[in-house]
DNA sequence: CTTGCAACAGACCAAACGGTTTGTTATTAT
DNA sequence: ATAATAACAAACCGTTTGGTCTGTTGCAAG
């Protein structure tokens, strides 16, 4: 990797873990800067601005990174245990201050997205995919499902409740709540069966 | 009411809208100003800075607002039917505009948790209100509920996923997720009984 | 040896921000 | 009538912001 990649990647790296601390309204270009060693000039030699900067962040680190972290849950032959095992996993693996960092999707949406039509398209369009996904794997072991499920209502449901819990854990600084939200979504996920 | 009075409420009225529209950082003071016809010097005659107005509009509006909402839904004769009713009826009489500010509390949530402590002990102080009043509601009728449930989970649980329903209307700019989710929410809550 | 361009560094800018201070008017109590 | 104070208006301050501009370095080609 050539020094000038490098130096963007440092750049795109930093930027992500800034907006999903702070919101991408409240990151400080300098505050990037400063993390990376680098001067401004270095920064807008890569990106024309800090919009284009943040939408650089969400297409090349929060879109990979997230599908990377769904799609193996979705693709297990039993998708459904393969949900309840992933909100699990995350819930025990999460430490506190990741926990109350949230999803840095979910927080994007709630942030930018009446605030910044692009940054609205691209986070729309990442919720579809998942709800795709989604919505695919169950069509896939439709047999074993209860009968009259509207899937795309059904994965809207799971996305939203998911959401929901990480939210919680913000407010009480801790996985307590986020965790029995979880508990109860994977009832409610093993009760889609049969 | 005194003209003093007037002035102060007129303030916290506009600031709330404000608030709820485009969160509370980037609410700008001016703006409040400009939209109240007053000059900055009759703001901090009635509050000391911004921070403390925004605590004034979260206690004098969004705390009243938030609790008349929930409270006549959870006190029907049956607050399964009544959570259902005012869900779906929030749902319908909600135009468009509103449906993509989302909830106030909920905002505030994803956004100054993290960043100011005081908004995060009132934030978390508001749900555990509703939290409770979701507990006794179910409580009272648990005669006709499934056993084993755990009513603070589930509370927990749908008061999430309303979260999350509010939040796919942002990015999708209509009520069509929204209403997906309400509507698979509806039957998990009428699930919960007998 | 030098020309040229990529890859930066860092000074600088206008605008907006939250906040303070000072000055003025209206109302009320004495 | 006078004094006091509530209720504002508006100028002003220091800081921070995203963004621009000019200058400098290093390397590679000719």
């Amino acid at each position: 990797m050539s020094d000038a990649e490098q130096t963007r990647q440092k750049i795109l790296s930093v930027a992500a873990d800034e907006i999903h601390q702070h919101g991408f309204q409240a990151t400080s270009l300098s505050t990037i800067l400063n993390r990376c060693g680098i001067s401004k000039g270095a920064l807008y030699y890569h990106f024309t601005n800090k919009l284009e900067l943040g939408y650089a962040v969400f297409e090349e680190n929060f879109v990979p990174v997230f599908l990377n972290t769904w799609q193996p849950a979705l693709s297990q032959t039993d998708p459904i245990e393969g949900l309840c095992d992933f909100f699990t996993t995350m819930c025990e693996s999460m430490v506190c201050s990741e926990a109350v960092c949230g999803c840095p999707l979910n927080n994007l949406c709630e942030e930018m997205a009446n605030v910044d039509e692009g940054f609205r398209l691209k986070i729309l369009s990442m919720q579809e995919k998942l709800n795709a996904l989604i919505v695919e794997s169950l069509t896939r072991i439709k047999g074993e499902l209860r009968e009259g499920l509207k899937f795309s209502q059904v994965a809207y449901f799971i996305v939203a409740t998911f959401h929901g819990a990480t939210s919680l854990s913000k407010s009480s600084r801790n996985k307590e709540l986020y965790q029995q939200v979880i508990v109860e979504l994977c009832i409610y996920i093993r009760a889609l069966k049969q």
